[in-house]
DNA sequence: TCAACAGTTTAGAATAAATATAATGTATTA
DNA sequence: TAATACATTATATTTATTCTAAACTGTTGA
């Protein structure tokens, strides 16, 4: 279990108690080599195939909102019936294949800094994000 | 009922038989200065106070689905329980005001392009949207 | 003109994501 | 280890949206 202990400083460090619960969807979220997008659902469904421990659904829901909180996950926007949830928390846009229903990043990096020539009195930008949605290219290429 | 003639057309050449409900609601939409932001129930209470008609909100429902497939609505990719409709069918961006949940149109003008330094093989961007989330700006201004 | 038909509306039921409830369980701390 | 605050859970509730199927209406062509 010596992964595990990152989890529970982390969760610890949060005021978060380091339940079993959260340090498997601790695992689950950030013990992987990538980032990666996901809904409640698939996170549930990723849970219950590599846990032997039951998590409640109102648990995933509660755990979730609590690390978005922390910042340890952005929820995306993105008009869909259910929401989108992001372990790459750090400033970035996406691809939105609408066939695959899948989410893509785009790296700041490969964005040209985004200038909106207009102000809106008494408010600022928090935060700025770009969507692309792209579908198959099925040009006749001649 | 003059002006609802043109609606009629409009209905006719899309393949929508012009319905009262429809009429009255291309009237709600589109019989205005100015193109706005809706959510369902806004719009179902706009029809409410100006109507001398009831419209079901499954036939609301229904017009907006087929307004969007013929292009005279879009709906606007924004993380909410509930959906957003735009009348503005123009390609343009947003700011999201967080404390008010109001949607403020950007034209195209106000943004510079935005450049995507990237590709999916075997797709295509088919959008590309821009949403800047503000928040009051409650800065002590020495 | 009007019957036939396809398209439309409607009330109400069904669905499903998300949240609330409140009883039970557990991590923390003194 | 006892007291307590925090967390989990099954279950109920909420609410946006979609579905259903019966009634209704716009269109068409005989
Ligand atoms: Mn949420
Ligand atoms: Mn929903
Ligand atoms: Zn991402
Ligand atoms: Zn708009």
């Amino acid at each position: 279990m010596a992964y595990s202990e990152q989890y529970i400083d982390k969760l610890r460090k949060s005021g978060l108690r380091p339940t079993k619960q959260r340090i498997k969807i601790c695992e689950v979220l950030f013990d992987v080599e990538k980032t990666f997008h996901f809904t409640i659902k698939e996170l549930v469904k990723i849970i219950e195939n590599q846990a032997n421990i039951k998590v409640s659904l109102a648990t995933v829901y509660n755990t979730v909102h609590a690390f978005i909180k922390k910042g340890y996950l952005k929820e995306i926007p993105l008009n869909a019936s259910q929401s989108y949830y992001d372990t790459n928390v750090t400033h970035h846009h996406h691809f939105f294949d609408e066939e695959e229903n899948k989410l893509i990043d785009i790296h700041q990096d490969d964005v040209d800094e985004v200038n909106i020539k207009r102000t809106i009195p008494g408010k600022k930008i928090r935060s700025v994000e770009v969507i692309a949605k792209i579908v198959s290219d099925n040009q006749s290429q001649k």
